[in-house]
DNA sequence: CACAAAAGAAACGCTTGCGTAACGATCGCC
DNA sequence: GGCGATCGTTACGCAAGCGTTTCTTTTGTG
């Protein structure tokens, strides 16, 4: 089910929820770390470093230190694969899903709420 | 005029957008500067360090701060106001535009493209 | 004219992120 | 059992961001 946008319609979503959310919430993720939580739940699982570093097109230090991050903030979990104990899996937490809900309820608002 | 999304669209197309923002451009805008930079395109002139800072709910130096990065990154340009030479007004770019098209359009396609 | 107020920048010490390169742990396979 | 390959992390030197505070320039007002 696509969604149709016009050019002012997108760049004014994006807008719109960017500040709403920088002033909401002091935490200032970077488009990387978005990304990389965003695939985390919505993609289903499991999720590991290599692939992840794969499918944002990164290095594995880069998705390390944003799991380092992310994590601090409670956002993800991570476990080592007992099957492949190189492997780490990267694992959802309630505060991550809380976090996301939140914000897709904000999307949802601003785009209901967008300028005529 | 509205923009009515399901949930799933909502962090859908956050997700894609992100994914393929962070896949074709390395600059790695945080949020704070993203909103700036849309502020500065999308809302008519003038604009100021100060009244930026109040609209994003944060403190001066972010937004001097934020001005200097994308500045040297030639998305924005900083102009003395000759009416009050305290003031700085902030000027658009050619270079600015073309990037916020082009990521416009990237909302568009990803858009267009979510998933059924 | 003097002087407080205002705008933006710069300074400070700290934290976080970067890319590259090196590392330890673990696996698969001969 | 040994050994190259793989996975994630750590180390390194550096760039950029943060909040707070201080400074410089300019304005307006008594």
């Amino acid at each position: 089910m696509p969604v149709e946008l016009t050019p002012s319609q997108a760049l004014g979503l994006w807008h719109a929820v960017s500040l709403a959310q920088v002033r909401v919430d002091s935490r200032d993720l970077t488009l990387r770390q978005m990304a990389i939580l965003l695939q985390i739940y919505l993609v289903p699982p499991p999720h590991t470093v290599r692939g992840l570093a794969a499918t944002l097109g990164v290095t594995k230090p880069v998705i390390t230190r944003a799991l380092d991050t992310m994590g601090a903030l409670g956002l993800v979990d991570r476990v080592r694969d007992e099957r492949d104990r190189r492997n780490v899996v990267i694992k959802r937490t309630v505060e991550g899903s809380l976090y996301l809900e939140k914000f897709g309820d904000l999307i949802i608002n601003q785009g209901r709420n967008l300028p005529l």
